[in-house]
RNA sequence: GCCGAAGUGGCGGAAUUGGUAGACGCGCUAGAUUCAGGGUCUAGUGGGGUCACACCUGUAGGGGUUCGAGUCCCCUCUUCGGCACCA
């Protein structure tokens, strides 16, 4: 055993053996428990950063864990390769895509390999590999003939730095891209014929299991469900003035119906513009709608922005009063929530009010509450509580919750509406104008119209010949061999689809995969994935809360209705790891700076480029922008990857945000090295030494060691099932500190010895998880020849961990008064009259009368006086 | 505005169920090491107070429940995250 921890030679030294033996492989075990570890696979950008180190640490701890638990361990390991930095690689340094992913995702791959995480690398894949893809174009027909896909003309988010189409879920609160670019512009509305997948008709499945995944965290839910938006109401069809076409509109409020007195609709609305035909509205019409699309949706419907809205000429009658309502375009109102139309009730919906009040309409009240009574006239807000109907016909007197369920039974009976459920959630649209994706598996034909490539035409192989311009129309729309073929129906001249799938489709399903990455006689080999499916423990970045974790839901639905797969959800247990985060150095002249472009020190800091004082301190991000990242390759160089594993673990527990510490850093460092002198201290005389069997009897320093290595046991184990790795690396600490002030270290006896060994050998294994190829090397310096890895994990010897004397707290009225040390064998009067006993006790108690002696069973006495 | 999470030493963070607040690490202090420095080992380290005890005080702030509250309840403040004219 070398004196000095060399961790370069250890972790290249064993990173060979492993991949040697082949040691993670794993194939499927019907007498073996299955346990599916999944970190989120990354992009191939060029480099691993701190995010992707913490995550997979925290997973390969739970993989080698599980896997010495005696579980069949599924951990795989892909590239989520298609996507736009490629495109914009190829733009700016002239390099194709293809060729760019796949020189990231070797780099990348060697990366992991350096810091030692225990992946299966057999069942590797990158999603833009053919062999991936094309099962993704099969789901694309299956689903169109299903008609979960469709193609629709509409108005869609679109990025102007990205050039291309946005889900709704990946347009941020504020309008902005969900890539976050410098300067964004905001997204806007650019109507495009778009494919889309029906995630709506799942809206309500998705919802109600939100409420079945306890291993979710609950903030997760709540996000998915806000997402997914789920209203109770009503449609009301209101009857147009001079002409039997109605208005639909979706109401959660029909209890108020009797009190609209306007109509509002959607600046997209069709009815917009034709109402307005010949009333000599339609200039004013015309030019607000115009107005409207140019403008940034998210500025438009903030609640702060001003209400604006123009009168289109027309009016509808209310089906209840039969009283004639205006009809106006609001810019408040969405086309694509609801039906685009909304009744105003201006008394009792803040929003009408304040546009009644602009624009003088009537109000009338039609709920009271029961503690006073409002005026329509003098009215100052709308009132939107519940209370009871007035104005409202046959209604009046009832309470505003029963009378939505008796109008809405109304309206259905008379053939106006009735019940509704509405969601917020909207279809997915997946088509990008992208190079850089899966294509989308469609032939136009000026004959027979939009026609799926037949299964056995598939894969549509993305060629490899393109110009990439960024100009925002598909790069494929310039490849004439790929775009002209001919129509499956009919034989005669036919056109590709040119727009890509959304990225976030691979993604939906390479869990899947992994379960049967080689399989090629379908998309999945269903004995095999249903094996490993679902994923046991899933741990990856919030930031995915809605977006990939959504689609995901979604799409392990769409796959288990064409019979794919079993589970109804793909991921039992989710883990979200916080942000790895760093201080900022920014000056108020250069803007952010790295930190070796700062100097002097505390106070006295200045930029080194124009000696101004800078700001230090904010915590954010490691982000490149910010000039605060660590490079990962750095750490590896310096400290080694044990060390960079065993950081990120301890600094902080995983779901919270990491702050990032050179210092903490090198305390891992020194904490391993502490380890490495206390084997190369006691390899020599512990070789060969058999650790005790359980229930041995021992006293002084053997025992009280002893009964230390089984608590640390006892608490690891505990730690690592909730996930708290930083308490159990402290843990281990401690017991690393106690070997090394016990009695008994040196002692030359065949018991001392025996203990001793057990005491090393369990910091060894313990420490496995976290730091493997050190505790390779050392367990190789103990005598051992297998892996650690294949040792079971240890349990704790249950008599061990017992205490013959404990520590009780004594109190008197509460507050901590003395400690006593007493047999734990005392009997509950015994415990007390001992705590009486205590001098300190005494001296306090004295002359009082004792009211009440509470004692909690070894822990504690308390004397109330 | 609504919903959710959080607020503990100089710092990162401990404290499964109400029962010794501050484990472990960083930093700092002292001592040791034939000791330049660094490294290493040992000990100390919330604040006040004391030669040392005793004692007082302390988990964002205020109130409450309890023999006992970081933990439970109510109110307030701050930070972060999500949603936000969704009819």
């Amino acid at each position: 055993m070398d004196e000095r921890y060399r961790h370069k030679e250890i972790e290249e030294k064993w990173q060979k053996i492993w991949e040697e033996q082949n040691l993670f492989k794993v194939t499927e075990d019907p007498k073996k428990e299955k346990y599916y570890l999944l970190e989120m696979f990354p992009y191939p950008s060029g480099k691993i950063h701190m995010g992707h180190v913490r995550n997979y640490s925290i997973g390969d701890v739970l993989a080698r864990y599980k896997k010495m638990k005696g579980f069949n361990v599924l951990h795989p390991m892909g590239w989520d390769a298609f996507g736009m930095p490629a495109e914009n690689a190829a733009i700016d340094h002239g390099v194709h895509p293809a060729k760019w992913t796949y020189e990231n995702i070797d780099y990348m791959r060697n990366q992991l390999k350096r810091m030692g995480f225990s992946y299966d690398w057999d069942r590797e894949f990158a999603t833009s590999d053919v062999s991936y893809y094309k099962w993704e174009q099969l789901f694309f027909v299956r689903m169109y003939e299903k008609g979960l896909a469709y193609k629709k003309r509409s108005f869609v988010n679109w990025c102007e730095i990205c050039k291309t189409v946005l889900a709704n879920e990946q347009v941020m609160s504020d309008g902005t891209c969900w890539r976050g670019h410098a300067d964004d512009p905001g997204v806007i509305q650019k109507e495009l014929d778009q494919w889309f997948f029906k995630i709506t008709a799942y809206a309500e499945e998705l919802l109600e299991w939100c409420d079945k995944l306890p291993g979710w965290p609950e903030r997760v839910l709540t996000m998915q469900r806000n997402w997914i938006g789920k209203s109770i109401g009503a449609e009301i069809h209101f009857p147009l003035e001079n002409s039997k076409d109605i208005i639909k509109v979706f109401t959660t409020r029909q209890d108020t119906v009797f009190g609209a007195t306007f109509m509002s609709l959607a600046p997209e609305h069709p009815l917009a513009l034709s109402l307005s035909k010949g009333t000599g509205q339609e200039q004013v019409v015309r030019e607000f709608v115009e107005k409207m699309r140019r403008q940034d949706k998210a500025k438009r419907t903030a609640e702060t922005a001003e209400k604006e809205g123009v009168f289109t000429g027309g009016s509808c009658l209310n089906p209840m009063t039969q009283a004639r309502m205006p009809i106006f375009v609001a810019n408040f109102v969405l086309m694509e929530y609801g039906t685009g139309a909304v009744m105003a009730v201006p008394t009792h919906d803040q929003r009408d009010f304040e546009f009644a009040k602009k624009f003088g309409l009537p109000l009338i009240m039609v709920v009271q509450p029961e503690d006073r009574v409002l005026d329509a006239r003098t009215t100052t807000e709308a009132y939107e509580e519940e209370g009871i109907l007035v104005n409202s016909g046959q209604f009046n007197g009832m309470d505003s919750v029963k009378a939505r369920e008796k109008i809405a039974q109304y309206l259905d009976e008379k053939g106006l509406g009735g019940d509704r459920i509405s969601y917020r959630l909207r279809d997915w649209g997946i088509s990008r104008q992208r190079y850089w994706g899966a294509p989308i598996p469609i032939i136009y034909c000026d004959r027979c119209g939009t026609i799926p490539v037949p299964e056995k035409d598939l894969p549509v192989v993305l060629p490899s010949n393109v110009e990439i311009t960024g100009t925002g129309e598909s790069p494929l729309k310039g490849v004439k061999e790929f775009v002209e073929t001919r129509c499956p129906k009919c034989g005669g001249p036919g056109r590709r689809e040119t727009d890509t799938m959304d990225t976030f489709v691979e993604s939906s399903w390479y869990f899947d995969r992994f379960a049967s990455p080689d399989y090629d006689k379908g998309p999945l080999d269903k004995k095999r994935v249903d094996y490993w499916m679902p994923v046991d423990q899933y741990i990856g970045g919030i930031e995915h809360a809605i977006l990939h974790l959504l689609y995901s839901r979604f799409f392990t639905r769409i796959l288990r209705e064409m019979g794919w797969v079993s589970v109804d959800e793909p991921f039992t247990n989710l883990l979200t790891q916080g942000m790895v985060c760093k201080e900022v150095y920014e000056c108020p002249k250069d803007g952010y700076l790295f930190p070796d472009e700062a100097e002097g020190q505390g106070e006295t800091i200045r930029c080194r480029k124009c000696g101004e004082q800078i700001s230090i301190g904010r915590l954010e991000k490691m982000s490149k922008s910010k000039k605060n990242v660590v490079d990962p390759e750095y750490l590896v160089e310096n400290y080694g990857a044990d060390t960079a594993r065993m950081f990120c673990l301890f600094a902080s527990p995983p779901e919270k945000d990491l702050d990032w510490s050179d210092q903490g850093v090198e305390g891992s460092a020194r904490f391993l090295n502490r380890v490495w002198r206390l084997f190369y201290e006691q390899h020599g005389h512990l070789q060969n030494v058999k650790p005790l069997p359980f229930g041995t009897i021992l006293d002084g320093g053997r025992k009280s060691l002893r009964q230390k290595v089984h608590k640390t046991i006892k608490k690891v184990t505990e730690d690592i099932e909730r996930f708290h790795f930083n308490t159990a690396i402290s843990a281990v600490m401690e017991l690393v500190n106690e070997i090394y002030v016990s009695e008994i270290k040196d002692n030359d006896d065949d018991g001392s010895r025996r203990v001793m060994r057990e005491a090393v050998e369990t910091v060894v294994i313990l420490l496995s998880p976290f730091a493997p190829h050190f505790a390779e090397e050392l367990w190789e310096a103990l005598g051992d020849r297998e892996s650690v890895i294949k040792t079971r994990w240890p349990d704790y010897d249950p008599e061990a961990v017992l205490e013959d004397e404990i520590l009780i707290v004594v109190q008197v009225n509460g507050r901590l008064r003395d400690r006593i040390t007493i047999p734990a064998s005392y009997g509950e009067e015994e415990v007390k009259m001992w705590a009486l006993k205590s001098e300190r006790i005494r001296k306090l108690v004295e002359g009082k009368e004792i009211k009440r002696v509470i004692l909690v069973p070894k822990k504690l006495v308390n004397i109330v006086c």
